[in-house]
DNA sequence: ATGGTAGTTTGACTA
Protein backbone atom coordinates (compact mmCIF):
# COMPACT_ATOMS: atom_id res chain seq x y z
CA UNK A 1 0.00 0.00 0.00
CA UNK A 2 1.12 3.46 -0.89
CA UNK A 3 -0.66 6.36 0.82
CA UNK A 4 0.17 9.79 -0.68
CA UNK A 5 -1.28 12.85 0.56
CA UNK A 6 -0.86 16.85 -0.58
CA UNK A 7 -1.82 19.92 1.27
CA UNK A 8 -1.13 23.28 0.81
CA UNK A 9 0.43 24.43 4.46
CA UNK A 10 0.42 28.30 3.55
CA UNK A 11 3.92 29.09 5.03
CA UNK A 12 5.89 26.00 6.74
CA UNK A 13 6.91 28.12 9.47
CA UNK A 14 3.52 28.44 11.03
CA UNK A 15 1.91 25.45 10.20
CA UNK A 16 4.89 23.18 11.29
CA UNK A 17 3.35 22.07 14.41
CA UNK A 18 0.24 21.00 12.76
CA UNK A 19 1.87 19.50 9.82
CA UNK A 20 4.00 17.04 12.40
CA UNK A 21 0.89 16.77 14.23
CA UNK A 22 -0.80 15.46 10.96
CA UNK A 23 2.11 13.55 9.64
CA UNK A 24 2.09 11.57 13.20
CA UNK A 25 -1.37 10.88 13.16
CA UNK A 26 -2.33 9.64 9.35
CA UNK A 27 1.50 8.52 9.03
CA UNK A 28 1.29 8.74 4.78
CA UNK A 29 4.15 7.30 2.90
CA UNK A 30 4.53 10.94 1.16
CA UNK A 31 3.32 14.47 1.56
CA UNK A 32 3.82 16.61 -0.46
CA UNK A 33 3.46 20.05 0.83
CA UNK A 34 3.18 24.12 -1.26
CA UNK A 35 3.26 27.47 -0.28
CA UNK A 36 5.56 26.55 2.15
CA UNK A 37 7.33 30.27 2.00
CA UNK A 38 10.61 29.02 3.03
CA UNK A 39 14.34 29.26 1.84
CA UNK A 40 15.81 25.89 1.74
CA UNK A 41 18.28 26.66 4.07
CA UNK A 42 15.70 28.07 6.69
CA UNK A 43 13.91 24.67 6.18
CA UNK A 44 13.31 22.59 9.22
CA UNK A 45 13.97 19.61 7.67
CA UNK A 46 15.53 17.82 11.51
CA UNK A 47 11.98 18.31 13.07
CA UNK A 48 10.76 16.17 10.29
CA UNK A 49 13.64 13.44 10.55
CA UNK A 50 13.05 13.42 13.74
CA UNK A 51 9.29 11.87 13.05
CA UNK A 52 11.02 9.55 10.16
CA UNK A 53 10.46 11.80 7.22
CA UNK A 54 13.01 12.49 4.46
CA UNK A 55 12.57 15.97 3.07
CA UNK A 56 13.46 17.67 0.11
CA UNK A 57 12.43 21.76 -0.49
CA UNK A 58 12.31 23.99 -3.50
CA UNK A 59 11.44 27.19 -1.58
CA UNK A 60 11.71 30.68 -2.01
CA UNK A 61 11.66 33.57 0.49
CA UNK A 62 7.95 34.80 1.48
CA UNK A 63 5.98 32.95 -1.50
CA UNK A 64 4.91 30.11 -2.93
CA UNK A 65 7.83 26.97 -2.33
CA UNK A 66 6.87 23.36 -2.37
CA UNK A 67 8.12 20.24 -0.94
CA UNK A 68 8.39 16.56 -0.18
CA UNK A 69 8.79 14.16 2.91
CA UNK A 70 8.45 10.29 2.61
CA UNK A 71 8.99 7.43 5.01
CA UNK A 72 11.72 6.64 2.27
CA UNK A 73 13.67 8.76 0.90
CA UNK A 74 13.22 9.62 -2.88
CA UNK A 75 15.34 10.83 -5.66
CA UNK A 76 15.02 14.39 -7.25
CA UNK A 77 13.94 14.33 -10.92
CA UNK A 78 13.39 17.90 -11.56
CA UNK A 79 12.95 21.08 -9.25
CA UNK A 80 11.60 23.40 -12.33
CA UNK A 81 9.67 22.88 -15.46
CA UNK A 82 11.73 21.58 -18.10
CA UNK A 83 12.06 24.36 -20.60
CA UNK A 84 9.76 26.98 -18.97
CA UNK A 85 11.83 29.98 -17.71
CA UNK A 86 10.12 30.66 -13.99
CA UNK A 87 11.49 32.61 -11.28
CA UNK A 88 8.73 31.41 -8.90
CA UNK A 89 9.03 27.46 -7.18
CA UNK A 90 6.34 25.53 -7.77
CA UNK A 91 7.49 22.42 -9.13
CA UNK A 92 9.59 19.49 -7.92
CA UNK A 93 9.15 16.36 -9.39
CA UNK A 94 10.69 12.89 -7.45
CA UNK A 95 11.11 9.29 -7.72
CA UNK A 96 10.26 6.84 -5.20
CA UNK A 97 10.90 3.22 -6.64
CA UNK A 98 8.97 2.85 -10.07
CA UNK A 99 6.47 5.76 -9.45
CA UNK A 100 7.33 9.74 -10.70
CA UNK A 101 5.46 11.95 -8.02
CA UNK A 102 4.90 15.61 -9.16
CA UNK A 103 4.42 18.09 -6.16
CA UNK A 104 2.55 20.65 -7.98
CA UNK A 105 1.47 24.81 -6.92
CA UNK A 106 -0.02 25.55 -9.68
CA UNK A 107 -0.37 30.11 -10.11
CA UNK A 108 -3.50 31.95 -8.65
CA UNK A 109 -4.25 33.72 -11.45
CA UNK A 110 -5.96 36.16 -9.09
CA UNK A 111 -8.64 37.33 -11.75
CA UNK A 112 -9.33 36.32 -15.01
CA UNK A 113 -8.24 40.22 -16.54
CA UNK A 114 -4.46 39.89 -14.65
CA UNK A 115 -0.92 39.36 -15.98
CA UNK A 116 -1.24 36.65 -13.10
CA UNK A 117 -3.99 34.74 -15.21
CA UNK A 118 -2.20 33.99 -18.49
CA UNK A 119 0.66 33.19 -16.28
CA UNK A 120 -1.73 30.45 -15.02
CA UNK A 121 -2.42 29.15 -17.99
CA UNK A 122 0.84 29.01 -19.83
CA UNK A 123 2.20 27.51 -16.66
CA UNK A 124 -0.45 24.94 -17.17
CA UNK A 125 0.34 24.38 -21.19
CA UNK A 126 4.14 23.81 -19.93
CA UNK A 127 2.72 21.39 -17.19
CA UNK A 128 0.54 20.00 -19.63
CA UNK A 129 3.74 19.19 -22.53
CA UNK A 130 6.13 17.94 -19.68
CA UNK A 131 3.22 15.52 -18.58
CA UNK A 132 2.98 14.01 -22.29
CA UNK A 133 6.71 14.27 -22.79
CA UNK A 134 7.61 12.30 -19.70
CA UNK A 135 4.76 10.10 -20.70
CA UNK A 136 2.46 8.62 -18.16
CA UNK A 137 2.83 5.12 -19.33
CA UNK A 138 5.13 4.91 -16.22
CA UNK A 139 3.15 5.50 -12.86
CA UNK A 140 2.87 9.02 -12.67
CA UNK A 141 1.17 10.73 -9.75
CA UNK A 142 0.92 14.71 -10.18
CA UNK A 143 -0.64 16.26 -6.61
CA UNK A 144 -0.73 20.01 -5.68
CA UNK A 145 -2.77 22.70 -5.05
CA UNK A 146 -3.67 23.36 -8.89
CA UNK A 147 -5.90 26.39 -7.88
CA UNK A 148 -8.55 24.87 -10.16
CA UNK A 149 -12.30 23.30 -9.00
CA UNK A 150 -12.41 20.66 -11.91
CA UNK A 151 -16.29 20.93 -12.58
CA UNK A 152 -19.64 22.66 -10.77
CA UNK A 153 -19.37 19.34 -8.41
CA UNK A 154 -16.46 21.09 -6.79
CA UNK A 155 -18.04 24.76 -6.01
CA UNK A 156 -20.16 25.43 -3.72
CA UNK A 157 -22.02 27.87 -5.17
CA UNK A 158 -21.65 27.37 -9.48
CA UNK A 159 -23.85 30.70 -10.60
CA UNK A 160 -22.00 32.74 -8.04
CA UNK A 161 -18.41 31.52 -9.15
CA UNK A 162 -19.26 31.13 -12.68
CA UNK A 163 -16.63 32.92 -15.22
CA UNK A 164 -14.61 34.17 -12.00
CA UNK A 165 -10.64 32.76 -11.32
CA UNK A 166 -10.59 29.08 -10.25
CA UNK A 167 -13.77 28.07 -12.08
CA UNK A 168 -13.06 29.60 -15.94
CA UNK A 169 -13.40 27.82 -18.58
CA UNK A 170 -9.93 28.13 -19.97
CA UNK A 171 -8.52 26.41 -16.62
CA UNK A 172 -11.05 23.96 -16.63
CA UNK A 173 -9.91 23.69 -20.37
CA UNK A 174 -6.25 23.46 -19.24
CA UNK A 175 -7.08 21.09 -16.85
CA UNK A 176 -8.63 19.00 -19.18
CA UNK A 177 -5.92 19.19 -21.30
CA UNK A 178 -4.00 17.48 -18.26
CA UNK A 179 -6.10 14.78 -18.12
CA UNK A 180 -5.68 14.01 -21.58
CA UNK A 181 -2.20 13.11 -21.31
CA UNK A 182 -3.75 9.96 -19.26
CA UNK A 183 -4.05 11.34 -15.41
CA UNK A 184 -7.07 10.81 -13.48
CA UNK A 185 -8.86 12.77 -10.63
CA UNK A 186 -8.45 9.92 -8.10
CA UNK A 187 -11.62 11.73 -6.20
CA UNK A 188 -13.67 11.11 -8.79
CA UNK A 189 -12.78 7.64 -9.01
CA UNK A 190 -15.34 7.01 -6.27
CA UNK A 191 -18.51 7.93 -5.24
CA UNK A 192 -18.21 11.22 -2.89
CA UNK A 193 -20.63 13.25 -1.28
CA UNK A 194 -21.79 16.22 -2.66
CA UNK A 195 -20.17 19.70 -1.06
CA UNK A 196 -16.48 18.10 -0.01
CA UNK A 197 -14.48 20.97 -0.31
CA UNK A 198 -10.33 21.24 0.13
CA UNK A 199 -10.02 25.30 -0.06
CA UNK A 200 -12.40 27.53 2.27
CA UNK A 201 -11.42 31.52 2.24
CA UNK A 202 -10.41 32.61 5.88
CA UNK A 203 -12.76 35.40 5.09
CA UNK A 204 -16.53 35.83 5.59
CA UNK A 205 -17.18 32.63 7.45
CA UNK A 206 -16.33 30.61 4.51
CA UNK A 207 -15.60 27.09 6.73
CA UNK A 208 -18.42 27.73 9.27
CA UNK A 209 -20.70 28.11 6.22
CA UNK A 210 -19.10 25.28 3.80
CA UNK A 211 -18.14 28.12 1.23
CA UNK A 212 -15.18 25.74 -0.41
CA UNK A 213 -14.06 24.97 -3.43
CA UNK A 214 -12.24 21.60 -4.52
CA UNK A 215 -8.89 22.83 -5.98
CA UNK A 216 -6.28 20.32 -4.34
CA UNK A 217 -5.91 17.13 -6.53
CA UNK A 218 -4.31 14.23 -6.83
CA UNK A 219 -3.95 12.77 -10.24
CA UNK A 220 -2.70 9.70 -10.52
CA UNK A 221 -2.15 7.58 -14.26
CA UNK A 222 -3.83 5.44 -15.38
CA UNK A 223 -2.02 2.05 -14.06
CA UNK A 224 -1.79 3.79 -10.85
CA UNK A 225 -5.56 5.15 -11.03
CA UNK A 226 -6.78 1.44 -11.18
CA UNK A 227 -4.61 0.28 -7.84
CA UNK A 228 -6.67 3.80 -6.00
CA UNK A 229 -8.31 2.22 -3.12
CA UNK A 230 -9.74 5.89 -1.97
CA UNK A 231 -9.13 9.12 -1.73
CA UNK A 232 -10.52 11.54 0.73
CA UNK A 233 -9.91 15.16 1.95
CA UNK A 234 -9.43 15.57 5.43
CA UNK A 235 -11.48 18.98 6.87
CA UNK A 236 -10.31 18.40 10.27
CA UNK A 237 -7.27 20.07 9.99
CA UNK A 238 -8.79 22.87 8.63
CA UNK A 239 -10.84 23.65 12.13
CA UNK A 240 -7.41 22.95 14.24
CA UNK A 241 -5.97 26.24 15.66
CA UNK A 242 -4.23 28.46 13.40
CA UNK A 243 -5.14 26.27 10.24
CA UNK A 244 -4.04 26.48 6.79
CA UNK A 245 -6.71 27.60 4.14
CA UNK A 246 -6.29 24.75 2.62
CA UNK A 247 -7.15 20.99 3.86
CA UNK A 248 -5.18 17.77 3.08
CA UNK A 249 -6.24 15.36 0.53
CA UNK A 250 -4.80 11.51 0.77
CA UNK A 251 -5.14 8.92 -1.76
CA UNK A 252 -3.83 5.42 -1.13
CA UNK A 253 -2.87 2.98 -3.83
CA UNK A 254 -1.97 -1.14 -4.05
CA UNK A 255 0.95 -1.25 -5.07
C1' DA B 1 -21.32 44.67 -0.02
C1' DT B 2 -14.54 44.99 -4.61
C1' DG B 3 -15.90 43.65 1.67
C1' DG B 4 -13.77 39.98 4.55
C1' DT B 5 -8.68 37.28 6.99
C1' DA B 6 -4.07 35.48 7.01
C1' DG B 7 1.15 35.39 6.09
C1' DT B 8 5.14 37.94 5.19
C1' DT B 9 6.87 41.93 6.63
C1' DT B 10 6.46 46.50 8.70
C1' DG B 11 3.79 48.85 3.50
C1' DA B 12 2.09 46.41 0.26
C1' DC B 13 1.51 42.25 -2.05
C1' DT B 14 -0.43 37.66 -2.52
C1' DA B 15 -3.95 34.47 -1.86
Amino acid sequence: MLRVATWNVNSLRVRLPQVLAWLGDVEPDILAMQETKTQDLDFPAAAFAEIGYAVVCNGQKTYNGVAIASRTPGSILATALPGYDDTQRRFLAMRFGDVQLIDVYVPNGEDVASDKYRYKLEWLAALRDFLARSGTGAKTIVLGDFNIAPDDRDVHDPAAWQGQVLVSDPERTALKRLFDTGVQDCFRLFDQPAGLYSWWDYRAGALHRNHGLRIDLILASANLAARCRQCRIDAAPRRWERPSDHAPVLAEFDV
